[in-house]
DNA sequence: AAGGCATAAGTTACCCGTAACGTAAAATGG
DNA sequence: CCATTTTACGTTACGGGTAACTTATGCCTT
């Protein structure tokens, strides 16, 4: 008992005392067990759940290290989960991290199976929902409004003169922000007396092979496609090198915006048209707003990140 | 305890009884507390902490997915630990996540704190040093011979013709792969009676801008550079912008050549020169060692999971 | 019907750190 | 110098799951 006084610097020892537990615990190599403590009940633990998609996608990569570094300074630890983009692998997940008694969970995406939820809120510990924008989260939120940003890409590029518009993404079971973004993308266009053509590649991961070959069998089956949005920059930049490859000119033959802002995108020569947002300070964001559901602060339920139409040089000019 | 032995399946109980603590589990929604299992020291947790320098770097992000993905398949999670290369974050993550008793540990790099070494054999679980091929591990160890790979680049990068040659990277604590990356060049292109100017970023993370402004400095300063070899493959994308930007051809005025062989590489239409590693791979090994030890399966102390020379067409052909 | 023996279910103790409480000695006060 | 407070340290109990052991019940055997 005295030695648990002196670890936890709680006082009521004398400095003699203080002297021979840390002796002891020098030549044993005492290192405390925090399941003890957590066990008991006195505090709860340090471990915050974090499922994220996948990590091929840069994108998510950044967010879970902004979650990382940002719990990191306050002393707590993720717990990984990949889940894939399914919802059952997030179910089976969230129960086995559950039991593990986290003090709190970060999820990707708002989409939850019936029983995640309910375990969800039978924990009883803050969790937070990353990625997309949502009004009425199970607890907290932090992301993007996708639709939207889908749609400012739709209205700029209409605005610039295309018509006849192409899609090239993916399709997974929760990948519903992708989803939004073209809803938002279709509906912007179309209100615009556009059209769109959709690509989908299912059952692939959103990078650079999908990208190249969705943009091969897009093209070649709509000819007169003007301007192919992506689901992603690493999809575009797939794009970008198929259209290179067939001698394909861009901006002038044929114009290409993805989504997201890879860090390489801004040191391209030519500037991806894209929609840039903060991956970092989203996950930082959503490690601040479970930090400060644990310390009793307010916290709002809902913050909105933001986005950035980035123009670029892969879509044609404005004057054009 | 009946309901222990149901929840367990060890037997010794009448499936009425079975059936009263399942319909009871569903009524209270009861999600066992792993923790109170491990704490009693009945079993070891399914933990395995995982420490990576960082994510903003692709590759140290696919290594993880790699982990974490065959782990899953375990039933183990990944404890995150980012050590943004330094030795004393390193040894502060270790002390947090080993009082939460681990079943094992997978580490980054050879090079550890005195003290982080000291806790880790104490420790007395598994650990998986990645990344390094280390001969003598304190444990387990998986990775490529970063000095070997970095010989057989200055090799063929002399083999065609090249004479001066310049080296960008940056240079971190423990970035100790790349600085034997940059040994073995050296060693290789000065035995081919060649010669090295390095041009090292400090305090900068290895990704595009170093790169681009990595080139632009060593440029500035040695005009007669005829190939640059970079730290990795996001840098080597960087200088190559700052070539476009220039009007310096590649390979004709210059040579290019990374480390890694990113995904992006393969797909674009001037292949660069690298050295391919299979990082998912890499991961998924060490992931299989740490499970093989666990489960009192021989496993080998040391695996080289090799490398791959791409000549790629960032740098001139064999024949000129 | 008594003895032997599965099977089912209950009881006790333990894991380790700490809250709550207890106690002895030293310090303080009038 | 005795009463009171403070300081330093000790004791007990608890948390949830489970190993090890005990008890109760029903079944079969001879």
């Amino acid at each position: 008992m005295t030695a648990s006084r002196v670890l936890r610097g709680e006082g009521g020892y004398s400095e003699e005392t203080r002297v021979k537990v840390m002796e002891q615990v020098d030549i044993l190599g005492y290192l405390p067990n925090r399941l003890a403590t957590v066990f008991a009940g006195d505090q709860s633990s340090t471990f915050i759940g974090v499922s994220i998609p996948d990590l091929g996608n840069e994108v998510f990569a950044q967010v879970l290290e902004g979650i990382d570094r940002k719990l990191g300074t306050f002393g707590y630890q993720s717990v990984l989960g990949l889940t894939q983009h399914t919802q059952k692998e997030e179910e089976n997940w969230i129960r086995t991290v559950l039991s593990w008694q986290p003090a709190g969970l970060i999820l990707t995406g708002r989409y939850h199976s019936p029983r995640a939820t309910e375990m969800l809120r039978n924990a009883g510990i803050p969790v937070v929902e990353i990625w997309d924008l949502n009004a009425a989260p199970l607890d907290m939120s932090v992301g993007i409004n996708h639709f939207d940003s889908g749609f400012d890409m739709g209205r700029y590029l209409t605005s610039l003169g295309y018509k006849n518009l192409g899609y090239v993404g993916t399709s997974h079971d929760t990948a519903n922000a992708a989803t939004e973004r073209l809803n938002g993308f279709c509906k912007a266009v179309e209100g615009a007396g556009g059209a769109v053509v959709k690509q989908l590649c299912l059952h692939d991961t959103a990078t650079y092979y999908p990208g190249f070959y969705g943009t091969e069998q897009l093209l070649g089956s709509a000819r007169d496609i003007e301007c192919i949005f992506f689901q992603n920059d690493a999809m575009a930049f797939g794009g970008l090198q198929y259209c290179a490859g067939k001698g394909l000119s861009v901006p002038q033959d044929i114009g290409i915006a993805g989504w997201g802002d890879l860090p390489i995108a801004s040191v391209m020569t030519q500037r991806l048209t894209s929609c840039h947002v903060s991956h970092l300070k989203l996950g930082q964001k959503a490690a601040e707003m479970m930090m400060g559901r644990l310390t009793d602060e307010p916290v709002p339920t809902c913050t909105d990140i933001g986005f950035r139409l980035i123009p670029g040089s892969t879509v044609r000019n404005a004057k054009a």
